[in-house]
DNA sequence: TCGTCAATCTGACCATTGTCAAGATTCTGG
DNA sequence: CCAGAATCTTGACAATGGTCAGATTGACGA
């Protein structure tokens, strides 16, 4: 923290480095230590070793700083989640799909809270929803509504309910596990084996069709 | 808002009234307008009509006044779960109970959002954890574990992720919804009709006790 | 009527924050 | 090796915030 430059980069630039990514970095610390709306420009630039002015030259303020920090979190969540797809055997059904998907929400959420948050949090102007980070929503969720579709076998409304409770579950789960919640209640297991109980038992419904009265 | 006493109260007692409900009815409305992050005491001093100082004379502290928003959430949600359990018809199997309660759950968080934003924020000092607040948390969640625990039939693995499936999917819902990340997906319906939609297809799964590999 | 005491107000202290203007420093292309 | 541009620092401004000490106000019993 000292020597704020050498923490892991290229440091192929100009003075710092890359400062625009170290900020970027120590916002992402600061909001996971303590929380979104504690995290003050001033204490990025602190952590990261620079004067309060310093992030002026990479970001018009304050809000933009978030609001990248939440198209990237989407971005990445994007990457993971198609990873995780592309890891399994070739013709992999729609249910196999939709809980290896669930799986990676999960695994995403607790392994980078701090991005999680901010992603779900729109203390970011509104008025400045930046392409970027509408467009990383997209790049997300259309997966998730693309396969609920493949599992609705032509029912729209049966799409947006196995959407709805597919995405509920993770995202509640990821947010009970981010928040201490269910160490509080005293579940036990890693997030990774909650996850797959979860989306086991989401993918038990999806996976008999037809039977539900 | 201007008459700042006449609100709703018994005004019983002293200069304004009821200061002490005043403040905490002023404080849910600010946090449901701004997020719990930029809520001030001055802001919520000054909605009640009075100035810096007088809250102290009935909160230690901000973070003692947001701890009582929270813990007197989970009171009014433990309320809430109750009074819809009550409102079943006679034994009501545990299923049908546990999708009461889920459809409660939904309900209260999207009806107050305030206070179930605070509820699930540790913004408050940690160290300073109430004995209210954990009480009122065990007497929601207590329904819960316990439901899971019938539907369960002796195995605590299965109440443990009965019970975690559960408590994802309507917490999940809660906060997708009042995110407003719904609506910006497409999602259509009330939140009552979505919250019937998830716990449902939750039901399901549990419906079938037996079935599953 | 008067004194007591809690409830509230006045006014202040000090820390923090977002942001900016102007100066100093360092890099890069020529 | 120099000029211009990019980067960072200094220092400051206006807000806002939490909190407190010392008046002041008003209700209520004696």
């Amino acid at each position: 923290m000292t020597s704020a430059a050498g923490a892991g980069g290229e440091r192929r630039g100009y003075h710092h480095g890359d400062l625009r990514r170290a900020l970027l970095d120590a916002a992402l610390e600061l909001i996971r230590e303590k929380d979104v709306g504690g995290v003050s420009l001033r204490a990025i630039a602190r952590r990261v070793g620079v004067t309060n002015a310093a992030p002026y030259h990479h970001f018009p303020n304050k809000s933009a700083l978030l609001r990248e920090v939440a198209a990237e979190g989407f971005r990445k969540m994007a990457e993971v989640m198609e990873a995780e797809i592309a890891s399994l055997p070739e013709g992999a059904t729609p249910i196999v799909r939709l809980e290896a998907m669930g799986r990676a929400y999960v695994r995403f959420a607790v392994a980078h809270p701090a991005h999680y948050r901010v992603m779900f949090r729109e203390d970011l102007d509104p008025d400045e929803e930046s392409a970027e980070l509408t467009s990383g929503r997209d790049a997300c969720f259309g997966k998730l509504l693309a396969t609920a579709g493949e599992l609705a076998e032509g029912s729209p409304e049966r799409a947006q309910s196995i959407a709805l409770t597919a995405w509920s579950c993770v995202h509640g789960l990821s947010s009970l596990w981010n928040d201490g919640a269910l160490g509080r209640k005293g579940f036990e297991g890693s997030s990774e084996e909650l996850a797959r109980v979860v989306t086991g038992m989401v993918g038990e419904i999806f996976g008999n069709e037809g039977e539900h009265s």
